[in-house]
DNA sequence: TTGAAAGCGCTAACAT
DNA sequence: ATGTTAGCGCTTTCAA
């Protein structure tokens, strides 16, 4: 938005450089068909006038800006940086820019609608969108869209996700292998996918090896490290505690971990905690004993590199994209007797 | 950008709802002089079609997008991650929305060349721009733009900086009056002035207490884990190791911390250690015993306060606008005999 | 190899 | 209260 006397415009430039607006348009869009001498020429005049040509108004007419957009449902939650991540890396490769938007938060729209709204105002500027998370299963717009760890089981569209289901089922075969029989769970966001395929890894789990469910085992998280510590806190209190608890996600791991360290509890002698994420900064923060690495970071490169061979033109393989989760056992918890 | 037929624009609006296309403009833009039943009609025509406005157009003739442009070196570090928490806040209350814009990484070009593009890109969208610890001193747009953390002691545009020298100074005040003699110092990126003024608060800090300074005890670091480890290693290694280590940010601190355990060595007991900057999601990773409140989330809430003030054609008071730092002691350090 | 001119989707005078 | 028209800064035919 320029205020009263805009900045310097491609007329500008033009004008400087003795030439007319489209020589200067084709010199910023490498043309070849521009004379040695009028390139240089006008090269100079545009680095000597400092001038940028203006992303909307290029936005409006061309359709390669070598921009990916990016939505995400919270700037600041771990998971969100680490998905920034893994898009940062794959970009730097096909050298595009990331432009990344996000509402204060007002919640007057409705998740699907904003979302929606969002991808609209990101694709008249972006050649592509990456939306996280996404409750919206469709999007008005031309230009290609990459969801991550879409809320609906069969997405409209190109989807990465993880082996959630997988992953939490390896959890539980893991403790159960060790001799837990009694093994607590907090869940995240019940309306996220994810949280749903852990749960049902966690059920399966169990049933597998013929363990009744107890539902008082089983706890509402909501991915957060303060529910983590709530959920954990009730589990420990139960007449007859777990020996194991495996927490949905990273950040409720460490409200686990915090909980039982209140408790006087050792971890792990005393109790078993697993969980699931792993992301980087947190494997620092949270010594869980067992933690299913989900690789957002893969997930998130390969959404943007799904992402730009879709603004190629090249058509997405299998859908929706799976990574493959993967146990790591960073300490093995204590075998029962 | 749209591939061939564009999405749905202000035109078929305009058909579908029999009107022209100022008359939807009007609508969109809430002005107060389209009647009511024509109003309705064109909102249901545009909730029907899904209509959203192009920002690339719209950002091209207008000048209140309601749109802030934010330009971080770093997504995905810490303090990356707080800056957009503070600035996402501040929006949030005024109704603003974010984006944000950042290069792979690709260093063809210099950071202050890099970063007045970024800032003209923006701007032709945004109605204003933060720019985070730039390199650069002058932008070239008539957007209002915001800085934070200028490497410029003098920055000629609003900034908004934290009292990084008073700081430092508070954190040696404070071991020097336990009786610590000798302090080991653990920079920062020394191209930062953030880095430079701990640094200088630290030398003072032991000036003013009479104690010579001893050069083997500055280590030169970068404001990452990794360095900070590897410093506190040669810090400790010394023939006459420091008592206690003062490190110029948290990341550094958490390094320090992981070498003081690997040697042995019991914090605070053995070793007492002050860090710089208090990141909240770090202060549950590390115990620093000492930590300087540099409230990187207040100057970027700030920060964004001030740019919509701009906005709106107010003028900023004090340049810079700086952010008292505050020593919080979480334990205390050991007092020396 | 270059320039002139026609839009892109939208807003903002100016008309009606 | 609504429509007409002239751009905004840029890319892209189409001529020259």
């Amino acid at each position: 938005m320029r205020r009263k006397k805009a900045s310097v415009t491609i007329r500008d430039v033009a004008e400087a450089a003795g030439v007319s607006v489209s020589t200067v348009s084709r010199v910023l869009n490498n043309k070849d068909d521009v004379a040695p001498e009028t390139y240089q020429k006008v090269r100079a005049v545009i680095e000597e006038m400092d001038y940028t040509s203006s992303l909307a108004a290029r936005g409006i007419r061309s359709r390669r800006m070598h921009l990916i957009g990016l939505i995400v449902p919270d700037v600041g939650a771990p998971y969100s940086v680490q998905v920034m991540k893994g898009i940062n890396r794959a970009i730097a490769e096909d050298g595009y820019e990331l432009i990344l938007y996000t509402g204060g938060d007002a919640r007057k729209e409705s998740a699907a609608s904003q979302e929606r709204r969002y991808v609209s105002l990101l694709s008249s500027i972006a050649d592509g969108v990456i939306v996280v998370t996404p409750t919206a299963t469709s999007f008005a717009t031309n230009s290609p869209v990459v969801v991550i760890d879409p809320n609906t089981a069969r997405p409209n569209c190109p989807a990465v996700t993880a082996t959630n289901y997988a992953g939490a089922l390896a959890v539980m075969e893991y403790l159960i292998g060790l001799g837990h029989r009694r093994v607590g769970f907090i869940g995240g966001r019940p309306e996220l996918q994810s949280a749903v395929q852990r749960l049902r890894g966690y059920r399966d789990g169990l049933h597998r090896a013929g363990i009744p469910l107890d539902p008082e085992l089983i706890q509402a998280g909501d991915y957060t490290e303060e529910t983590g510590f709530r959920c954990a806190q009730r589990l420990l209190a139960l007449p007859q505690p777990p020996t194991a608890i495996f927490a949905a996600n990273d950040q409720s791991a460490i409200g686990v971990l915090r909980a039982a360290r209140e408790a006087g509890l050792n971890v792990p002698d005393d109790l078993s905690v697993a969980g699931f994420d792993n992301i980087p900064e947190s494997v620092y923060v949270s010594p869980a004993l067992t933690t299913v690495d989900q690789s957002i970071d893969k997930m998130s490169y390969m959404a943007a590199k799904m992402l730009i061979g879709l603004i190629r033109g090249e058509v997405p393989e299998s859908n929706p994209y799976e990574i493959p989760t993967q146990l790591i056992i960073r300490d093995s918890c204590r075998a029962l007797a």
